[in-house]
RNA sequence: GCCCGGAUGGCGGAAUCGGUAGACGCAGGGGACUCAAAAUCCCCCGAUGGCAACAUCGUACGAGUUCGAGUCUCGUUCUGGGCACCA
């Protein structure tokens, strides 16, 4: 019978789920271990091999650590809220809420296909009310600890899909979706108050046994920058160059700084207006952008506190009022933006350090090294009240409103009398209403403001007539905590319940796409800490290890829907098998670089697959036959297969756990190739634990397998197989010869033969001595590896 | 500009501690089986020279350390990603 990968394949999904072989048991378990991967937005288009591959990369791992006897927890569900559902909906006119349980089932069965040990009798989607309610309440949490605002910030609007954009959606200026011009206006935002924890969010990395690049983009993204902050008279600027100081030549104020006006002279008031109102028309982009330095003088001067100098003071926006001070003092010697404007407007430029870093023409502190300096300059200009060492952080708090339609209500009431009142969370949730009339208008106001039978609500505290927060609330924060609801999934009287938080949290294992290195895990890393704080978790740091996995091309270019190369996974599992299709996808190369997707690729791994199954259909039956196919062909050769066999049972076992599972399919089918060409009927015993082996891989196959062999017991409850150290160590080894660290051949010798031995034996071979043309001046010997005769 | 990676056959990649470079797989070539093809099985497969044995060269480029470097150090080029008027 040959290997229908079909059949099999429905065989075991239907036997999983009849047995719940994937749900694990929440209560009870006793070596409980939380396998998550990043969950994916249910696309209309249905799954792309991207997040297959991802989603098999987790499910290796987590079967692996099931082989290891574990109680292994993998949940899976749906990240369905955000503009782009919405946007795809406006684009084909279904509403969201009709096509995303469209999608999401769809998912479901493409998923299903894949063989993932996922406990679907724990699933989410973000956009269920049992789910977004606790959405809600993590919002209130927050607000309870102080850490909500509301304040008027600058966003990038597009006229034309008159929504507000994210920094990433604007493309040199114009909306990367309709190519209009991006404007800049000022709207009431909602905000976390994430830089608050900046310091720790930074701290904590340390302890983190997370993928290095997350961690430095993490580290970026923070930003952290010490310096400090000092006073030209009435002005206050943030310098992280304090050393620079007697090259300070002028000061410059951003646009919006509020002590312009009274920093500028009559004569120049009109010159300076007229700018600030150019400024503040200019989209935020094009302002962080451009080369060009723009500016103008105000008129007046402010003394360096370290010279005694008076300097001009300058209004220009190339310095941000959102950052540090928002004023700077401008060294054009040791800045290059500082230069660039001082030659736009012919200022002087003082070198103050020379290239060996020490520092010249700085008074009491010329001679002094940049680093002596920076704490020289601070300390003597802070006896005097004119410094005070500060640290920055390039960190923003988090804006979470967004003026549409598709995700959770934020729950605010606005009540004349009472002001701002938070629902109150025995009102959770606050459903969002089927409306039709989603799209957004030019108002910058959610649509939901025009619906006043929802607007229109009773003051929770007075009862008077009051009205709801409009904005619904960002994506990132239904993916900010959806890690803790999982394991909680059936339980809508709670969030998440605290003997099985304690129980089954931090997350063990996570994995996901670095596209989300920022954001997604930074969001998640901090409200973790902020319901640490209020007493609700006992951890702050939500995922223990994570890793990022890679991204996969195909035949060498990106996979994109216009180049019509988007490899589909349901074409692949229907002509070669679930089974063949994850071990191809995971043989690719590193998965935590991704790989080239080659479609006669995976034909290699059906191979290698068919001979397994060939192999254990063809392995004898019981020892007496094992003993006679010894004798009648070479016993030798059983110790060369069984060698290999524990080498390779060690190579897997190491390799899956780092993901190194190119490396672990390349090692099970170099033990095939071994295996076949003994040339005889393989013995039960060196099939059997290859089956064990394969399983995390191909867990369909592996499982049929393991009945055919006669076990009642499934595969995945077999534990996993073990290796003899001793059998690795062979006796005679083949010693590597070198003259003068050229190969020139090998010897066969005794494990622990000695140098002089060794010696003897290599210049009594005649192809290795013919180098050897003069007496040696130096020997190398590496034990059980190599021998180097320099002479 | 700053901060992280990376560069190895025709291709994807391997080499875990400085010790036989190219495992494993794809593609390609040759052969067995077959009326034939597919499938399957066996052999070859970095470059150059040589009938061959074998030799020389070879891990982006240039230096260096070392008995020995794909691996370590310095410099250069190219490339992927992150951050970016963040003072």
């Amino acid at each position: 019978m040959p290997y229908d990968p079909g059949a099999i394949e429905a065989k075991w999904r239907a036997h999983w789920a009849e047995r719940g072989s994937n749900v694990a048991d929440i209560k009870n378990a006793a070596r409980p271990y939380y396998a998550l991967m990043m969950f994916p937005y249910p696309s209309a288009e249905g799954l792309h091999v991207g997040n297959m591959f991802a989603f098999t990369g987790n499910d290796i791992f987590a079967r692996f650590q099931r082989m290891q006897g574990l109680d292994v927890f993998e949940p899976l569900g749906y990240d369905a809220f955000g503009i782009h559902s919405e946007n795809y909906a406006l684009k084909v006119g279904v509403h969201p809420a009709e096509m995303i349980p469209r999608n999401i089932a769809n998912f479901r069965r493409q998923l299903e296909r894949g063989g993932l040990m996922v406990d679907w009798s724990r699933s989410l989607s973000t956009t269920d009310p049992e789910y977004y309610r606790w959405t809600q309440w993590v919002f209130l949490q927050l607000y309870k600890q102080g850490l909500v605002h509301k304040k008027a910030a600058a966003v990038n609007w597009c006229p034309t899909d008159k929504t507000v954009l994210a920094n990433e959606q604007v493309i040199a200026g114009e909306c990367e979706r309709c190519g209009s011009k991006v404007e800049q206006r000022f709207l009431e935002q909602w905000f976390f108050a994430i830089s608050n924890y900046a310091e720790r969010l930074l701290n904590n990395l340390d302890t983190l046994d997370w993928s290095d690049t997350t961690k430095t983009a993490q580290r970026n993204w923070i930003g952290k920058s010490e310096g400090a902050e000092i006073w030209f008279d009435g002005i206050k600027v943030f310098t992280t160059r304090p050393d620079t100081i007697y090259g300070a030549t002028y000061v410059v104020l951003a646009p919006e700084h509020p002590l312009v006006d009274a920093h500028t002279t009559d004569a120049q008031r009109a010159a300076v207006e007229g700018y600030r109102d150019r400024a503040s028309r200019r989209d935020l982009v094009s302002r962080k952008t451009t080369k060009d330095k723009t500016g103008v003088a105000t008129g007046t001067t402010v003394t360096n506190p370290a010279t005694g100098e008076q300097i001009p003071v300058w209004v220009s926006d190339y310095v941000l009022m959102e950052y540090g001070t928002g004023a700077i003092m401008a060294v054009p010697a040791h800045d290059e933006r500082d230069l660039e404007f001082a030659h736009g407007f012919a200022l002087p430029v003082k070198q103050v350090v020379r290239e060996d870093e020490t520092l010249v023409e700085s008074g009491e502190f010329t001679g002094m090294t940049v680093h002596e300096a920076k704490h020289a300059i601070v300390k003597s200009l802070a006896a005097m009240q004119k410094a005070t060492p500060v640290t920055n952080y390039r960190l923003h708090d988090w804006c979470i409103s967004r003026q549409r339609y598709w995700g959770p209500p934020i729950p605010i009431i606005y009540c004349d009398d009472c002001g701002v009142v938070p629902v109150p969370e025995k009102d959770l949730p606050v459903l969002l209403p089927m409306i039709d009339d989603f799209k957004p208008d030019d108002s910058g106001v959610s649509p939901l403001a025009r619906h006043d039978e929802w607007y229109r609500v009773p003051c929770p505290t007075c009862g008077t007539m009051a009205r709801r927060e409009t904005d619904v609330s960002d994506t990132f924060l239904d993916s900010a905590w959806y890690f803790l609801r999982y394991p909680s999934v059936g339980d809508d009287s709670v969030p998440f319940d605290a003997s099985i938080t304690r129980k089954w949290l931090p997350v063990d294992s996570y994995i996901g796409g670095n596209e989300h290195a920022v954001l997604h895990l930074l969001y998640s890393r901090f409200v973790t800490m902020v319901l640490h704080d209020a007493g609700l978790i006992e951890f702050e740091e939500p995922f223990t290890r994570f890793r990022a996995h890679g991204l996969i091309i195909r035949e060498g270019a990106k996979m994109s829907k216009s180049k019509g190369n988007v490899v589909n996974p349901d074409e692949y599992i229907e002509t070669w098998g679930a089974d063949a299709f994850r071990t191809y996808l995971m043989f690719l190369g590193p998965f935590e670089e991704g790989g080239d997707f080659r479609d006669k690729g995976i034909s290699g791994v059906r191979r290698f697959l068919d001979r397994l199954w060939a192999s254990v259909r063809d392995c004898a039956a019981d020892a007496a036959t094992d003993a006679a196919t010894d004798a009648a062909t070479d016993a030798a050769t059983h110790a060369e297969v069984e060698r290999k066999l524990h080498a390779t049972i060690r190579k897997v076992g190491e390799d899956v756990p780092r993901l190194s599972y190119n490396t672990a399919i390349a090692a099970m089918m170099e033990y095939m190739n071994v295996l076949r060409k003994s040339d005889r009927t393989p013995r039960r015993s060196e099939v059997e634990p290859l089956v064990q082996l394969v399983a995390p891989f191909a867990p369909h196959l592996a499982e049929e397998l393991w009945q055919q062999l006669g076990h009642a017991q499934g595969v995945f409850d077999s534990g996993w197989p073990s290796f003899d150290p001793a059998l690795l160590a062979e006796d005679e080894i083949d010693l590597v010869v070198q003259v003068n660290g050229k190969v020139r051949g090998k010897v066969r010798v005794p494990r622990g033969i000695s140098e002089a031995d060794a010696v003897a034996r290599a210049t009594g071979d005649a192809a290795i001595s013919r180098f050897i043309t003069s007496e040696p001046k130096k020997i190398v010997l590496v034990p059980g590896r190599l021998l180097n005769i320099v002479v």
